[in-house]
DNA sequence: TGTCTGACAGATATTGAAATCTGTCAGCGG
DNA sequence: CCGCTGACAGATTTCAATATCTGTCAGACA
């Protein structure tokens, strides 16, 4: 066997995403992601249980990729207040961007944001643990004053769904966004801040 | 004529929303409307333009009557920050009683809410406002510090999509939603509140 | 005179038959 | 033995014919 011509759960998601941005999300199906690999569609069950654990397994690699920065913000150092400002302005952007140059995939995230998938959950977990991260760095620091870190990132993370969840997405492209985005972080850094008198 | 059998809007409305009711915003259709008023569907275009302009007027009505407790709670007078809250608190109340009882009408609001409808943008717009009549009274009694009230009133009502907009609805039922509404009123809160030492 | 009707054209929705897709599995071939 | 194939059943989607709906308007009727 010809290693490249082994068929690999990473060669089918690899084939999948492509499929999915062709056809989009209505459209693609295993047949055709069979057809891309030259396989028959049987060969892909055989590393997918189904259709929607193929669809999960996609979206989860691209959420990923889309967040490697995100993670690495929440991994950095420097001042807290400077970084969760930096981390929240990230997120919007990467969300914007990916609406824009990769409609098909978005479609797709946002398809399985609807329908609660357990990816999604599982990311949106991931986020909050990030911004939880940042502020207990800034409690660390004496910049931010918080009771419970956890459920206070979880409040940062729910006060933003306006600007990270897919539903919302037609409102990013607004011209008066970006004020109100710029209003929203300090409304928020405000509420995490010491009081400075 | 006898008075009982004029062909007025408001009858229009009335009929409309309990054709609405029943059928759901799916199959309600203005023959239907007409039918229930025992009128021409013709007849209803003299006093309506078009099925939307309709189905917009009877979601304003229906709006404007779930959102009288709020202006309430705006225009009345008290310490500003348990005004805030209670207004929030009463916000998320009402959304949430109307997903329940009055699913029909609700699913319409989605739909409207999806398809940006000038109503629901009429509609939030005064939202933010009632907010900000909020915020300044606190900011007169002293007790929110605030650079510009408009725009934070903006940020607030941003902040708390999450629980009003009918695109969360699904999640507004889970069990750990009212400790999440909690953290975040706390969190907005501390975000305009003076700080006191 | 002004309101309402009912027939109409074009748009939209429904329906059921045919095509395609998902997921399974017995068996082929290296 | 192991991964792959291809045929299959049931579920889902497509498609085109048909029916219904939206929006208009000339004319009836009070």
């Amino acid at each position: 066997m010809n290693e490249a011509v082994v068929l690999t759960p990473e060669r089918i998601l690899e084939a999948t995403e492509d499929v999915l941005r062709r056809y989009g999300l209505t459209k693609a199906t295993v047949v055709d992601v069979a057809r891309a690999l030259d396989v028959s569609h049987g060969s892909v069950y055989r590393h997918f249980p189904s259709k929607a654990s193929l669809r999960d397994a996609v979206a989860k690699r691209w959420l990923d990729r889309a967040n490697e920065p995100l993670c690495k913000l929440a991994a950095g150092s420097g001042p807290a207040p400077e970084r969760l400002e930096k981390w929240l302005r990230t997120a919007f952007n990467i969300k914007q961007k990916k609406v824009c140059d990769d409609p098909e995939m978005f479609a797709t995230y946002l398809a399985l944001a609807q329908g609660a998938r357990e990816v999604v959950e599982a990311y949106k977990d991931k986020q909050v643990d990030l911004i939880a991260k940042i502020l207990s760095d800034g409690v660390a620091q004496g910049e931010f004053e918080i009771d419970d870190v956890k459920t206070t990132a979880r409040a940062v993370f729910d006060a933003t769904v306006r600007y990270h969840h897919p539903a919302h997405a037609e409102e990013w492209a607004k011209p008066e966004c970006p004020s109100r985005i710029d209003a929203l972080i300090a409304l928020l850094l405000r509420g995490v801040r010491v009081c400075k008198q």
